[in-house]
Order: C-alpha cells, then structure tokens, then sequence
DNA sequence: CGATGTTTTGCAACGACGTTACGTTACAGT
DNA sequence: ACTGTAACGTAACGTCGTTGCAAAACATCG
C-alpha cells in the first residue's frame, strides 16, 4: 500500500556515482546534499529516501571502498611463503587505497560509524592477515602473537597510506612500501 | 592611530583554551564560531579579529599541539643506543598525542595548511630522527637509506598514533607500540 | 579644544548547509 | 468510487562561516 517508490536503484547508483566523483574532484567538504542533487538532476529528498541522511550516503560509500578493498584481499593467493603473501597483502590494500585517493579518508576519518556489515567486511580481512601470521608462527617463521602482530602490521599499513596520500613517502613510494613492510616482518622473525 | 584593540591576549587564549575543551568534549564537528564565542564570553568578531577566520583558529590550535610534540621531542636525551634512542622518541611521540587526543587528528586531517613555522617545527622533529637513524648507520648498527627509515618510522608512529586513538591497538597499547617499533627497528639492522 | 582620519567593534544580514514539516500525489484494498 | 497509506516536491527552520555597515574610540592636526 502507499505511493510506490520512485527513487530506485538506478538513481541510487547515479547519486552514489556523483556522490564519488564529487568528493574525487573536491574533497569530502566539497559534498553537500543539495550540490549532489543538482548534478545527480534530481532531488534532496531522493537522497533522504533513499540513504536516511547524509550520514547514511557517507556509509554507502564508506561500503564501496570496503568491498573494493575486499576484493583486491581476496584475490591474493594463499602462498607457503608467509612473509611474501603478507607483503602481497599489504600492496593489495595500498592498490584499492591508491584507487580511489581521496575515498580513502572516509574509512578511517569522519563521515559517522560504518554499518556493522562493513565493519565485518573489514574484519575478514584483518583476520586472513592474522591467520596468515599464525601459519607463519606454526611454520617457525615468526615469533608467538599473530593478533598483535597483525594489528601492528595493520597500524603500519594505515600509517603509510596516510602518509603517500599525503605525498610525504618520498620519490619512490612502493619501495618504501616493500622495505617497511618488509622491515617490520624481519623484526617480527622468530 | 585608529581605536585601540579590545580584544587582547588574554581573551585569545581563552579562546583557545575553551575551543581546545569543545573539541575535547565534541570533537572538531562540535567546533563552531558561534558556539565558541557565546561559551567564551566574547562575540564572533573578537574570533576574526584575533584568528582572521576558522582557519586560523585551527592553524593556532595546530600550533599549540605542534610545540607539545616538538617539546616532548626535544626532552628526549641524546644516547648512545640509537634503537633506545628512537624508541624514546616514537613514546614522545605517543605521549604527547594521547596528551590531546583530539586534537590530534586536527594535525592530520583536515582544518587546512597549518602555517609555514609549524611545519618548520614538525619538521625539525622529524630531523631529529633522521639524524638518530644516520648516527645509527655510521655505527654499522642499520643498514643504509637514513632519510628513508625515517620516514617509514614516522608512517608507522602515526599509523600506531591513529589505531590506538580508534581503540584498535587492544588492551596493551604501549606493549604494542614497543613491539612494532622494536620490530621495525631490528628489521633496519645492517 | 574641536574637527578629521583611521581602525576596531557590535550587529545584522547573506548565502549555503543538513534536516524536516506540510500539503499533494499515486497507488492498494475494500 | 472511496479511503488509507506511503512517497513525493516545495518551502521552511535553525545553524553555520563570513562580511557590510554604522557607531565608537582613539591619534593627530588646525
């Protein structure tokens, strides 16, 4: 019963688009509800129809970098060589990162709580690494704490994301990549 | 010649005493020119006169964080062991963000260019650890590539900074902090 | 001592923002 | 056909950062 929906899926897709290209081009305050309307040819209230809020737009973005980043973890093989499949996952996040630059803050910054569906996508991701240190720890490779070291791994990742999206990596910045990732596992050798 | 400013140091650091506890209690969202002048007692245009705009209020309080940090740097005695040395200084670091926790992210993340001095003094911080590195690699104690370890200490300092914030470095933060740099560190050795 | 010039101040307004109340419209069920 | 319901477009509300403008407060000069 009641007036059927007339923002579908297609407007959706359009405005989460805009909505992309918007913050792309201007940064995340360059976005405004009433700005994305009018490029998206349409209205305010097709947002609050179909994201709730602002906030909401910000969590279905915050949902598609999520599940690019999902999908560049996954599709790293598992390899007998931990060091180099954990190397290989930390490139993998600085690929679906350096895919959309200005995306990226969102995630970690401001922009409200992420749905809890995308905090397990995170969590997927965050646990293959754990679990690839703790074939590394059973292996002999790496020392006791595959938690730790994943969650210090991970502040490393972030860290340098930061850091090169910011152009403060210095000329050569997937080498800086390799040696500190690399550096941090060889200190991290049983 | 012309009138006589009213609006004087004093009320210039309450201002930014007051905006620092607004940003404590509500984070830099909660931070408005308005909100700020009625709970400092004083208008909005004492804000301009005083700080030129948002900006500058920000920039001041980029400021203010900045001498902390560089304070608790500079605090840190010179050693002989560079690896202690540098650890020293990566729990400066730490210390001094947990000091403000949030008024750290200001530094980072958005709130516009903070001013040429501050980032002189950022700078000269950062230094400081390329200089322990390069005192570390005349010893033979890491391999080559000061300016870059330095750099890449500095991406995981702020990753680590960052997580723990977010309450994501579980339940022994400093533990971890320990750990990662140790390891980072030891992953230098020549 | 009064007139003038210069700078700061308080106030009110401007445009833009996120959000929401409201009257209208389009369908489902009776 | 009538009614109830849900989504619609429009217009407003309150807040934001910022700015124009007239009044105010001094220094300087006649």
């Amino acid at each position: 019963m009641g007036r059927p929906r007339e923002h579908d899926e297609t407007t959706r897709a359009r405005l989460l688009r805009v909505a992309g290209a918007l913050v792309e081009a201007e940064g995340v305050e360059g976005l405004s509800l009433r700005r994305l309307a009018r490029r998206a040819d349409t209205t305010t209230r097709a947002i609050y129809s179909l994201f709730e809020s602002k906030e909401g737009l910000l969590a279905a973005m915050y949902h598609e970098m999520a599940a690019a980043m999902a999908a560049h973890h996954e599709a790293v093989p598992v390899s007998e060589d931990v060091t180099e499949e954990l190397l290989a996952l930390a490139l993998a996040y600085r690929a679906s990162a350096l895919l959309h630059p200005t995306l990226y803050p969102l995630m970690v910054l401001k922009g409200g709580a992420p749905l809890p569906e995308d905090v397990a996508l995170a969590r997927r991701g965050f646990e293959r690494v754990v679990e690839t240190f703790a074939r590394g720890v059973r292996a002999g490779v790496f020392r006791r704490g595959a938690e730790s070291m994943g969650r210090q791994l991970f502040a490393l990742v972030h860290g340098l994301t930061t850091c090169e999206l910011a152009g403060m990596l210095g000329a050569r910045p997937k080498r800086a990549w390799r040696e500190a990732v690399s550096a941090m596992l060889r200190g991290f050798a049983a």
